[in-house]
RNA sequence: GGACUCGUUGCAUAGCUUGGAUAGUGCGAACGCUUGCGGAGCGUUAGGUCGUCGGUUCGAAUCCGAUCGGGUCCGCCA
């Protein structure tokens, strides 16, 4: 499918590159062709460069050759072409032809659409959180990162399952459960508090606080947890339900911030299902594990460290298999590589939008068999579990014998502030602290949303004090969850997030609201023209640099969604969103629209607001965020 | 001891995958801009030997090696 976006002259300058190199019989030069730096063109070349060694000139000299071949060529959407001293060659648009392009092309339903994927499936899995705690702003982070890569990936043309694995048998759950039976938590949290919030805040911190006075409890924990591996006792019945109450209050916070899922997975239902017996004979058979004989690991079954490293050990002297065992099983299951023995049972509540939650079951179902795996799997979870996710892409790719079928998506951790953790009552001495779920130690993200949201309404209200209340709710909603969301993919994946509080209500600056706000702009203006956009207009009479810059920003749309898809980086969708607003912003300082003299230009000008309103809502939906027209 | 990761202006961050032209942005600081399509905005100014040393190269923030500093991981726990 050819786009015609900015794409489009890049394609054909390097087309004709690719000509005159044939014609020079230098072919096969890895030169590049991109969006140029202000001040340089449109497009620049380094082919140049590339070409100094074979012909044994300098760049500049080289690019003066080669600029005078390509006047030479057909050219449609350049204008000229330019050797600059440095020796780049750089090209400068044909605007009239290729504003026409991209504008018409924005307003189609697809645009931005690339096909990376080919309509492959693809598994996203992502949250992930022991459900006996409320989600705390390190959750929130997991949680956007997947969302929006699932969101971009599936713009990329991949058929997008979003997994959420619910460690439902873990010793945290365990921890809780210790809470209610031993401990005498009442199961009824105080009036005004979530359920979720109530475990973590009080019962599973309280009660690991015991552990330290009350030795006997550590026994009667590890009884907890054997009793949890047996489905049909009453203890895990019990889980069941406590879990599932935490469960639920951490979908509803996860909704909440417009974030909806395909499948939940129990691990309760991983370890009864069988999949680590079939999984562990094809390791065997496979000689990924071998038994020691002796040494320190004697009598268990290991996986071979690589160069340096430890070996793992993955079964116990006693038989009984490890932490990673459950991951192995999980892992080959969404690859499809083992027979599935679920059923599957529509979840008890409904996501926003259309989007069905299913969850498995060992029990028979009356709902139809699906399936969730896909030819690769990402995996998104924190940096510290590296160790462990690279041995299962190891396995995975001789499983698979592809190096790319399991991908772990690794991202830094969320720390406090040393100001927020002081309010939490820790002195840091300075530093930022890692947060702790088991020592309080955290900020739930609901109780963020909620300030966000109270700060928000107050702005929103001051601004427009005639507006109604719902309205104010909607607006200062949108922004709330926008500007969480911005906070956790803006930077990259491998720079810590130090949470601080306060900084966080920020709203200026290099946050969503600042593009939620060009875009109120943009849809003011094109309401006050009390007209749609007209498609019948003259693209030539957009000619101001900051018009051109506008749609050039527009035009690289589907090539910022192929590097974010490419690289699995969700901040290049966030970085692009904001470029675009800020070109926007700077449109709307200096270009006039509404009630100048030329109703022509008039027409021209309001086509490129809305493509601008249509581009940044696309933009921000990747991001999973939405911009209101007023706020 | 081994491994991973980060280090860019007072603070925070982009650019590094694929080496080239003027290192981009936000906060904070100083000043300025609203009878105008909404100031959650725009403009101007100040602030950078890209941790350090060395190598490769015609050319290094970017690649390679070493080194220093911060963070993380390395259990027959989960």
């Amino acid at each position: 499918m050819y786009k015609l976006t900015f794409k489009s002259i890049i394609d054909e300058i390097e087309n004709n590159l690719h000509k005159i190199l044939d014609a020079l019989t230098v072919s096969e030069i890895p030169f590049s062709v991109e969006p140029a730096k202000p001040g340089f063109g449109d497009v620049s070349s380094n082919v140049s460069f590339l070409l100094a060694k074979h012909m044994k000139k300098s760049p500049q000299e080289i690019s003066i050759t080669l600029s005078e071949k390509y006047s030479q060529l057909n050219h449609t959407l350049v204008s000229k072409v330019e050797s600059h001293p440095s020796g780049y060659l750089n090209f400068f648009a044909d605007w009239e032809k290729l504003s026409q392009l991209v504008l018409s092309e924005s307003n189609l339903e697809e645009f931005g659409f690339v096909d990376l994927g080919k309509n492959s499936s693809i598994v996203v899995e992502h949250t992930s959180v022991n459900p006996n705690k409320a989600l705390h702003i390190g959750h929130i982070r997991n949680i956007v990162v997947g969302d929006v890569i699932s969101r971009i990936l599936q713009k990329a043309n991949y058929k997008v399952n979003v997994l959420n694995y619910v460690d439902d048998s873990g010793l945290q759950v365990a921890d809780i459960l210790v809470g209610f039976r031993h401990l005498g938590f009442s199961q009824e949290p105080p009036e005004g508090k979530k359920f979720d919030h109530y475990c973590g805040d009080d019962v599973y911190v309280k009660t690991t606080e015991k552990y330290e006075q009350d030795s006997s409890l550590e026994e009667i924990r590890k009884n907890v947890l054997k009793e949890l591996e047996d489905g049909g006792s009453e203890t895990a019945q019990f889980a069941d339900k406590i879990t599932g109450l935490v469960l639920e209050n951490q979908l509803e916070t996860c909704w909440n911030l417009g974030v909806t899922y395909d499948c939940l997975n129990y691990e309760s239902q991983i370890i009864r299902s069988g999949l680590w017996s079939k999984i562990f004979e094809k390791l065997k058979e496979m000689k990924l594990v071998e038994f020691e004989n002796e040494g320190k690991n004697s009598g268990c079954w290991v996986i071979r460290g690589e160069g340096k490293e430890e070996d793992k050990v993955i079964v116990r002297s006693n038989g009984t298999a490890t932490y990673i065992a459950k991951d192995i099983p999980y892992a080959a299951w969404k690859l499809g590589l083992l027979e599935d023995p679920f059923n599957y049972k529509k979840y008890q509540k409904s996501q926003p939008g259309s989007r069905i939650l299913w969850q498995t079951t060992l029990d028979a179902s009356d709902d139809p068999k699906q399936n969730f795996s896909g030819d690769k799997v990402i995996t998104v979870i924190d940096s510290r579990q590296a160790r462990l996710q690279k041995i299962i892409t190891t396995l995975m790719a001789k499983f698979k014998s592809a190096s790319d079928a399991y991908v772990h998506m690794g991202y830094e951790s969320v720390t406090l502030s040393p100001e927020t953790a002081r309010t939490l009552g820790l002195d840091t001495e300075g530093k930022q602290a890692q947060m702790s779920g088991r020592k309080g130690l955290y900020v739930n993200a609901d109780s963020v949303y909620d300030l966000l949201k109270k700060k928000t309404i107050e702005e929103t209200s001051k601004r427009h004090p005639e507006m109604h209340e719902s309205d104010i709710q909607s607006i200062a909603h949108q922004i709330s969850v926008g500007t969480l969301r911005y906070e956790m993919i803006k930077q990259d994946l491998d720079k810590i997030i130090a949470f601080d509080l306060t900084k966080s209500l920020s709203l200026e600056g290099d946050t969503a609201p600042y593009i939620q706000y060009t875009h109120a702009r943009a849809a003011r203006i094109i309401e006050k023209s009390g007209k749609g956009p007209s498609i019948d207009v003259d693209f030539s009479l957009l000619q101001d640099t900051n018009e051109l810059n506008l749609v050039r920003l527009i035009g690289l749309f589907d090539i910022q969604v192929r590097d974010a898809a490419k690289n699995l980086s969700p901040k290049v969708i966030a970085r692009y969103s904001h470029d675009l607003a800020v070109a926007f912003n700077s449109f709307y300082e200096h270009v006039k629209v509404l009630d100048i003299d030329d109703k022509n230009l008039e027409k021209s000008r309001l086509f490129l607001v809305n493509s601008f309103k249509l581009t940044i809502e696309r933009s921000l939906a990747l991001l999973g965020i939405t911009a209101p027209d007023k706020m």
